[in-house]
RNA sequence: GCCCGGGUGGUGAAAUGGCAAACACGGCGGACUCAAAAUCCGCUGCCGGCAACGGCUUGUGGGUUCGAGUCCCACCCCGGGCACCA
């Protein structure tokens, strides 16, 4: 994963999963595959502009400067970077192709203008993601924060929830982010249901409802067939719960739904408009908070059940969101947490409709029963098992026409439309006489202007709308004066992409050769953190599903292989700025050197699960390399017999450990593997032979590349170790010693260890443990009644 | 509330149901040194014992098993993610 150029530069944590990742990549390459191990730099986006406000430079003189800071730095910390095919998000040679992406969705209907809410910060005056509200107020400044409706570009990701959800099945990837995207896409299954609007008063005559049930009434007499006239006059919920329809005793709409002007009865009409009005106003985090009190109001509307056939009243309350289902719930307060509090609240009515154990149909609810049971007070279904009437009521409010079978996604289209100045321009042009047209490809890239205010205000459109002589401009269809989008994309749609470039980079007449991209992908193996579980990963998905639908590439995911890396820690906290405690990988590398800040970071614990950086533990990889240098140097001193004896055995079996650990980045243990080796080598003192240290300095040119380099020249070798396939080969049958240290157990307490032959059978075990004094002891006075024997491995004699 | 991780010596951590604590750090003792650093050697989970050896020990409580850090059930704590998603 290419890093956001920051301009405190680059992090430990950087270094932490680059490194892993070149490991990985290193070894590959000594089994003598090709591996192409890129890097670039995802520098735009609203965090380096922030940062370019507060500190007065200028954006487009940050983000150069903040690479050079970088690339000097990757340079020092070992990694295997092919230099010439570096990608910069915020090069026009590569933004280009992220116009020319969004115009494939846009021309594939995938991309879509649409109004949708957004926290508004009035102060800062800017868009605010969720993660910038902080209870109700801005993380930077502290203003109240307010909702606003925009007209946004959103790709329409949801047509591909099934798809992405399915192919998660057999993309092999860390499971743990497998299951974020999964809850994320949040899949569930259930029914719409209808209930039919039963209207208690006479719309005022000539008003627009009046007119529109007028007409509607109409169309239904000339179209009986259609039956728009009771789609109109319902409201239509999702529940995965159909089983308990019996127990609907109220509606409640969504402050925004559309049904709610039309339903509302004069009287209730000053209430219902004051309190979508707040809803409207409140920033889009509180409003979501479980823990908030729950609010709402009588429209004094009236909706028939369609099981019990009871009228039940119509509310509107902001713990129903609009966005998600038809923005409609049937509540049931017995048997739904939020229902019942509602219910509770506001004095509605509580029905049982499932039955635990114990209970009856008449048992009191004190609170929401939400478990399987039996059904009760639901008319022809009474006593049927919970789970099995969700599709048996499913099917028979079907069969009467007031229900469908239905999934919903939590999953939401992806708004990347971003009112900001540091990012791609959205490469439209809206044109009076030919509407929104789209910059044709020739004429890419829409290169984003240098402005020296660059500044959001408060008039919620991008920096880039004050700049009238870049955004006039003549409609690319018919000439005419015309003006173009001054929205810029979100950054996750630049790295959505990358790693398709990465092979590419060099190419200025296509986005990727199809030659290329056949060669190299997809990615064979991509090394990052949890953090981008869902974003990046998922977004990427999306974007390589619809590239290989619109025909451009042959696959349809990204990443064949994902890891996740864990997340390093300092002395037992968490590292941030505020505590200081952040770790800075220039100054390590200079005192330490890269081989031993690398082998450090990789043997401080589990990669996969993270770790905890402590400076002292620098001490451990740094005498482990310098004995291994000690070792080989000087190379004449060396002897010249072959591996033998314990060392040759341990040779076999440490190459086949950090092989297989290697492949399983269990980094640690391959590293802890080599060390108990050169121990082994080093034991007593001995005459060390060349053929039982040059394999170890190829297991080890993964780790501390370097100085692996230089011992392989003066062992004499020309080439570079990372060139051919130098990774020793090993042999299973020389791996395993000759004598085991066989255990021998009474009653599963270890009496004794003794050196054993491999292989031993049964009897002859039985026979040197009675042998034993210790074992003798402890099976006096007593009878053996059972004899467990795991071969080479132990006798464990049971005896009561 | 839901979904993932995790809880093992003084510390970072190892351990296909089969010897808990590999590998390191730190500490203690020793060699070298006038001395210190560096380096090298030895010891180092806890309790008892001169020792041989014995007992105890992987968050808590139960269970399965000849045998459990590992499997099952219930719970506690820590880290991360999602969250009024019907």
């Amino acid at each position: 994963m290419f890093p956001y150029p920051s301009a405190e530069g680059l992090h430990v944590g950087n270094m932490y999963a680059f490194t892993g990742a070149d490991i990985y990549g290193r070894w590959k390459r000594l089994t003598g595959e090709q591996v192409f191990e890129p890097i670039g730099f995802d520098a735009f986006g609203i965090h380096s502009e922030n940062f370019a406000l507060k500190s007065g430079t200028h954006p487009m003189e940050l983000i150069p400067s903040n690479i050079r800071n970088f690339t000097r730095q990757l340079t020092r910390i070992g990694a295997m970077y092919d230099w010439n095919h570096v990608v910069d998000t915020t090069d026009p040679a590569y933004y280009r192709w992220t116009q020319w992406l969004f115009l494939q969705l846009f021309k594939a209907g995938l991309a879509e203008k649409k109004e949708a809410p957004v926290n508004w910060c009035p102060s800062c005056h800017t868009v605010l993601a969720n993660e910038q509200v902080i209870a109700g107020e801005c993380e930077r400044c502290g203003s109240t924060v307010e909702q606003r409706v925009l007209s946004q570009w959103f790709f329409t990701i949801t047509d591909y929830a099934q798809r992405l959800l399915d192919n998660l099945k057999w993309i092999d990837w860390s499971d743990s982010t497998k299951k974020a995207q999964e809850n994320w896409i949040g899949r569930s299954e259930g029914a719409e249901i209808w209930f039919q609007i039963d209207t208690p008063w006479e719309a005022e005559a000539g008003s627009e409802v009046a007119q529109a049930v007028d007409e509607a009434r109409q169309y239904h007499r000339e179209h009986p067939e259609d039956g728009e006239f009771d789609q109109i006059l319902s409201v239509s919920v999702f529940t995965t719960r159909p089983d308990t329809v019996f127990g609907a005793t109220f509606l409640v709409l969504a402050p925004e739904h559309p049904l709610v002007e039309w339903i509302t009865t004069p009287e209730c009409k000053a209430e219902v408009e004051a309190y979508r009005e707040r809803a409207a106003a409140m920033d889009l985090v509180s409003r979501k908070k479980t823990d908030k009190e729950k609010t709402g109001v009588f429209t004094g509307a009236y909706a028939i059940n369609p099981a019990t056939h009871e009228p039940v009243p119509v509310w509107i309350a902001d713990y129903v969101l609009m966005e998600y289902g038809t923005g409609a719930i049937m509540a049931v307060p017995g048997h739904d947490e939020r229902d019942f509090e509602f219910a509770t609240q506001f004095g509605l009515p509580i029905t049982r409709v499932i039955a635990g154990a114990g209970d009856d149909s008449t048992s009191p609810m004190t609170e929401a029963f939400v478990d399987e049971g039996v059904l009760v007070n639901s008319g022809e279904f009474d006593g049927t098992p919970s789970l099995a009437a969700i599709s048996k009521i499913t099917g028979w409010l079907e069969e009467a026409g007031f229900a469908e079978r239905r999934v919903n996604y939590r999953l939401h289209d992806w708004c990347i439309s971003r009112q900001r100045y540091w990012g791609p321009p959205i490469p439209i042009v809206y044109c009076d006489a030919c509407g929104t047209v789209p910059v044709p490809e020739d004429q890419l890239p829409v290169v984003l202007p240098h402005v020296d205010n660059y500044k959001p205000d408060e008039s919620g459109v991008s920096p880039l709308a004050r700049v009238e002589s870049w955004y006039r401009v003549p409609c690319p269809e018919c000439g005419a004066e015309a003006r173009r989008e001054t929205d810029v994309s979100d950054t996750f749609l630049d790295s959505a992409w990358y790693f398709l470039r990465y092979p590419s980079a060099n190419c200025d007449d296509v986005p990727f050769r199809a030659d290329i991209t056949k060669q190299w992908l997809p990615v064979d193996m991509y090394i990052g953190g949890e953090e981008h579980a869902v974003l990046h990963l998922l977004y990427s998905r999306f974007i390589t599903m619809v590239l290989k639908d619109l025909g451009h590439i042959d696959f349809e995911e990204p990443f064949l292989r994902f890891r996740k890396h864990g997340l390093l820690i300092k002395e037992g906290s968490k590292m941030s700025k505020s505590r200081g405690n952040v770790v800075i990988p220039d100054q390590y590398l200079e005192e330490w050197g890269a081989d031993t800040f690398r082998t450090y970071l990789m043997f401080l614990g589990p990669y996969q699960e993270g770790g905890d950086f402590r400076d002292q533990g620098l001490q451990g990889p740094f005498g482990f390399l310098h004995r291994l240098w000690d070792t080989v140097l000087p190379v004449e001193a060396l002897g010249t017999g072959a591996p033998s004896g314990e060392v040759e055995q341990k040779l076999h079996a440490t190459i086949r450990k950090v092989r297989d650990d290697i492949a399983n980045l269990s980094y640690n243990t391959a590293i802890a593997a080599m060390m108990e080796y050169l121990n082994v080598v080093r034991a007593g003192n001995r005459k060390v032979n060349r053929g039982e240290v040059e394999p170890l300095v190829v297991l080890v040119a993964p780790f501390a590349p370097h100085m692996a380099e230089e011992l392989w020249q003066q062992l004499g070798h020309d080439a570079s170790i990372f060139t051919g396939s130098n990774w020793p080969a090993h042999d299973d049958a020389r791996a395993t010693a000759d004598t085991v240290e066989f255990v021998v157990q009474v009653n599963g307490r270890v009496r004794a260890r003794m050196a054993m032959a491999r292989g031993i059978d049964q009897d002859a075990a039985h026979a040197a443990a009675l042998a034993d004094d210790n074992v003798r002891k402890h099976l006096e006075g007593v009878q053996v009644r059972k004899v467990i024997f795991v071969p080479d491995r132990l006798l464990n004699l049971v005896v009561g």
